[in-house]
DNA sequence: TCATGAAATGAATTATAAGGCATAGAAATT
DNA sequence: AATTTCTATGCCTTATAATTCATTTCATGA
């Protein structure tokens, strides 16, 4: 299954073990953008964008043939990524919440 | 000069000999909202989304440490990039319409 | 210069995201 | 069980994007 573009964001804001209050903080959005978003709902752009700087991922645009190219790119590099100086809380929120199917707020 | 996201969007999208309006239709969107985002202007990502898809593009999140070795990736493939079955009207929707700064829309 | 195609915008209305505050659920720790 | 931490949401207001007309501006080619 090809990760949506909000779990990726997900994953990425955990790799970084970042709460989404701290996402949020750091975005200078609100806590619920990030819950929405993460859960495939809709937000802006320039919401988008500014989640994104906070955890220091580019948003690029692919184009469709050269995607597989990009995945393979960075799918090496994916993964729990603990990063060094993972300002985790608890044990990890990595493993407290998954990437699961989403159902809720639908986006296309 | 890194080329933003909606400069680039643009890029394909005249890359592909598309208007505006052309794209915005195969897009399910306005015309209006095409024009708003390739000049800077906030829209929503459902929005986004839709465009990049008729567009043939996929909106990846690359963590930034990655982003040079996407783009030198991409870079090599940009350009005029005619496309084999160029819809194009006049001449070229490329020489008509190049990208330059933009400064009306504001938008992170 | 006139007709054409494309992009940018005006105005008014509707839809929806954002902001602020708070709380309810869920999961893990002690 | 109580506490802590994080996520999802309810409510209300405000801000802004989307829609739906249309028009204007600009560049081009006939």
């Amino acid at each position: 299954m090809k990760p949506n573009l909000h779990q990726t964001i997900r994953a990425r804001r955990l790799g970084l073990g970042l709460s989404q209050a701290e996402a949020a903080r750091r975005s200078g959005i609100q806590q619920r953008q990030v819950s929405t978003f993460e859960r495939g709902g809709d937000v802006t752009l320039s919401t988008l964008l500014k989640l994104a700087q906070a955890l220091d991922v580019e948003l690029m645009p692919v184009p469709r043939e050269d995607a597989a190219k990009v995945e393979s790119l960075l799918k090496a590099k994916r993964g729990p990524a603990p990063s060094v100086f993972a300002p985790v809380s608890s044990p990890s929120l990595l493993e407290r919440y998954q990437v699961k199917d989403d159902e809720e707020p639908s986006n296309g």
